[in-house]
DNA sequence: CAGCATCCAAGAAGATACTG
DNA sequence: CAGTATCTTCTTGGATGCTG
């Protein structure tokens, strides 16, 4: 190809302007980790993805996936069919975010009980 | 102690009501991630946190690190001087999610061009 | 300097109804 | 089934002014 690239440097997350931040915002939003890490599992359906993450609605379902699918961490493949079925999984990019994102994801949930003994200790001690 | 802890499980994020959920809002928040990798470079005054953090708002800092507080991963030292001085450093269990949050924002940081590639083939598809 | 209180705007998120 | 469109509600976040 003949395209002059532009330099693609790394992205900076201090930086405000840095489109990183905007990557940051995808993966870490609400839903976009758990989907991440629910998609670690293998491919999923729509209403499949709705029904393991417990409490997000259809529109951010949606809206999530399509950020993901923006920055190339997710692949969506729909069937011509009827009814529809529409089918989510990772990329490869997909893959390796979706590890660094699992490792904090479980590490938050094992640490749980320690953070719940701190709060009752502030509570206590008022 | 005699007091009766209770029985302190592991969290789970898919599930909506688990308070595992506040945590990861936390450190996920917009500023929380950035915070956390700032202190892994050692303890920071308000004002070093605030300049380093492109972009923080006074209050967003300050309201951020006190659920980091609040959740024990940051610790707060106050000097009784005047001017005040205030700083801030990770706690143990600060040190170990900032080691998982790192590893994402510089995956992230390192990822960006691949990300801009993907959008601007996107655009001209579009 | 650190940071709290107040007010206000912007964006996220939910509920509902509708479409291919 | 897999969404979109619309409306409404709530939260996030920023600007400002004030205090120890």
């Amino acid at each position: 190809m003949s395209d002059i690239t532009p330099p693609a440097r790394c992205g900076d997350l201090f930086a405000s302007g840095c489109p990183s931040r905007e990557v940051l915002k995808h993966v870490t939003s609400r839903w976009g980790l758990l989907i991440l890490v629910a998609l670690r599992m293998g491919t999923h359906r729509f209403s499949e993805l709705r029904r393991r993450i417990d409490g997000v609605s259809e529109k951010m379902l949606a809206q999530t996936l399509q950020w993901l699918e923006g920055d190339g961490f997710v692949l969506r493949v729909s069937y011509p069919e009827v009814p529809p079925r529409v089918e989510y999984s990772l990329t490869d990019a997909g893959i390796e975010v979706s590890e660094r994102v699992a490792a904090l994801a479980l590490w938050i949930e094992a640490d749980l009980p320690r953070v719940l003994a701190v709060r009752r200790r502030q509570h206590e001690a008022g």
